[in-house]
RNA sequence: GGCGGCAUAGCCAAGCGGCAAAGGCAGAGGACUGCAAAUCCUUCAUUCCCCGGUUCAAGCCCGGGUGCCGCCUCCA
């Protein structure tokens, strides 16, 4: 097994990683806020995250990941209002679609996804841990957190509390003892959700849930801790503050954040009116699409998507359908007639396996995905020529050899068109056979016609020495 | 004001001191083919924003400059 090192945010530096314990790795990813579907760069998050930890679970260790949902918050109660629902059901009608987006996308479950309105216990006890071990303070109703008690506040996003007080331009609704400080626990307002506390009325503060969240699940110390870069601060920087100074333990080994997604060139946000959501992409664009999209630049910088991106990754997904219809085409020739099946071949099965090698080594390196595709690329070539219906004879264990490289590819990026796509296929296998009969007796003109009724099917025909394979033409989304 | 990032071919994008600068998309030529498409082969940056410096050796390190961008405020 190779070494895999990960860019560190706390340190600044690539670390090898290795899980504090065992094999086991404690994973936590921040997950949605849900009030609203989810966009681009919420999926650049959790697509990312759920393809490293597939890498990690393929490297041989046991991931927990957790990964929230903030399901009571001040968009939630904005949104209610304005919709003239309780909270409550805006939450889970975007839970809802949550999930239905990330399993379009083929971003796989979490080992948990914990709701902060389901841990309100947890929360309220961390709270009064703070509040014993005396690292809070109460204004009117709330409870907030007192910076100047935890003297390493702002080792992660390397700020000092003098500079942040100078550049503040908070306007706050009261008297913080420093701008820094924040709300543990928040008192409710007339007409908002609340829960009984040894405060009074009221609900968790922005950060708390998921250090409560993440302690419950994963223990005092996670080995790693990732989302947006934006979270750096505040919200990575007090999730420190308040579970060291509750634990008086290391929250989180590593730190890991990637990079802003833009839409043609402009940072994505409301109010710029740019957002694009995972569901009109994928109307237009199929899952391996847009993941190819992500994968092609690296985390940590930052992505700009455009039509020109989506339609290049498209173009890739073709490519690797019109190879995996080569290799069944082979593995199908190969099993109909055993005397095809040649002897070994040393140098194409260690080019294989240097391929494999050398994908795993990009991801082991922080993670490098542009480069684990051009792996793959040069893998799509090296195989496509060693799968030419000229070569006449293939080895059965570069064959087999072929197939688990794929598989282990899309078990990791999820890139690989699976079995729908592949059924869609078969329907047209008829039409296929049908013309190579009329060829076989040189009725060009029935062969072009059913040539011509694939085509409007979607499918573009081949004629090979071995027969004829067919390809799908320019598919996109669904 | 404070802190940080980036600048590599028409476009996108790896590269983290060492043979002729990955890969993708687009483009060009060839092979194969009844036609066609796919595929394969070849080709496509004497050069990595500019100027100095360190080194036997620098997109890669150091200094300076220019240009973008982000964070310090809810935000993935």
């Amino acid at each position: 097994m190779v070494e895999i090192r990960l860019f560190n945010t706390l340190t600044q530096k690539k670390e090898t990683f290795l899980p504090q314990e065992g094999n086991t790795v404690r994973f936590y990813v921040c997950g949605p806020t849900v009030y609203d579907l989810i966009h681009i760069g919420n999926a650049r998050v959790f697509v990312l995250f759920d393809a490293l930890r597939r890498f990690l679970e393929r490297a041989g260790f046991r991931v927990v990941l957790v990964q929230n949902f903030t399901d009571v918050d001040d968009k939630i109660i904005r949104k209610a209002q304005e919709e003239q629902k309780p909270p409550s059901e805006i939450a889970e009608y975007y839970i809802e679609q949550y999930f239905l987006d990330a399993d379009r996308l083929k971003i796989r479950r979490a080992s948990f996804h914990p709701r902060a309105t389901e841990h309100i216990p947890d929360i309220i006890a961390l709270v009064k841990t703070l509040e014993e071990k005396g690292f809070t303070y109460r204004i009117d109703g709330d409870v907030l957190f007192d910076v100047s008690r935890f003297p390493s506040y702002g080792k992660l996003s390397r700020k000092r509390l003098d500079e942040l007080q100078e550049g503040a331009r908070v306007e706050v609704r009261y008297e913080k003892r420093s701008p820094a400080d924040f709300v543990l626990w928040k008192g409710a307002k007339p007409g908002e959700p609340f829960w009984e506390s040894p405060w009074g009325k009221g609900r968790p503060g922005w950060h708390i849930e998921c250090s409560a969240m993440a302690m419950k699940y994963l223990g005092a110390t996670l080995d790693i801790h990732a989302g947006g870069i934006d979270l750096v601060f505040p919200h990575h920087e007090n999730e420190i503050a308040q579970s060291e100074a509750a634990t008086g333990r290391p929250f989180v080994r590593f730190f890991l954040h990637n990079g802003y997604v833009n839409i043609n060139e402009e940072k994505m946000s409301k109010s710029l009116g740019n957002i694009i959501t995972v569901r009109e992409l994928c109307e237009k664009y199929e899952p391996e699409a847009i993941r190819i999209a992500l994968f092609s630049t690296h985390y940590r910088n930052p992505i700009n998507v455009d039509e020109k991106l989506l339609v290049s990754s498209r173009q890739y997904v073709e490519r690797i359908k019109n190879f995996l219809r080569a290799l069944s085409f082979i593995e199908e020739k190969t099993g109909e007639k055993p005397e095809r099946l040649g002897e070994d071949n040393p140098e194409v099965l260690e080019r294989l396996k240097e391929f494999e090698m050398l994908f795993w080594q990009s991801l082991a390196d922080d993670f490098n995905t542009p480069q684990a595709l051009g792996v793959f690329s040069d893998f799509l070539r090296f195989s496509n020529g060693y799968l030419l219906p000229s070569q006449g004879k293939w080895n059965e264990e570069a064959l087999r050899t072929i197939r688990r490289f794929v598989a282990l590819v899309a078990d990791i990026l999820g890139i690989v068109p699976e079995k729908e796509w592949w059924e869609k296929e078969q329907q047209i296998e008829r039409l296929v056979v049908e013309r190579e009969r009329a060829r076989r007796v040189k009725d060009w003109q029935r062969a072009d016609a059913l040539r011509e009724e694939i085509r409007r099917a979607g499918y573009i025909i081949e004629d090979t020495p071995l027969g004829t394979r067919w390809y799908g033409e320019e598919e996109n989304g669904n």
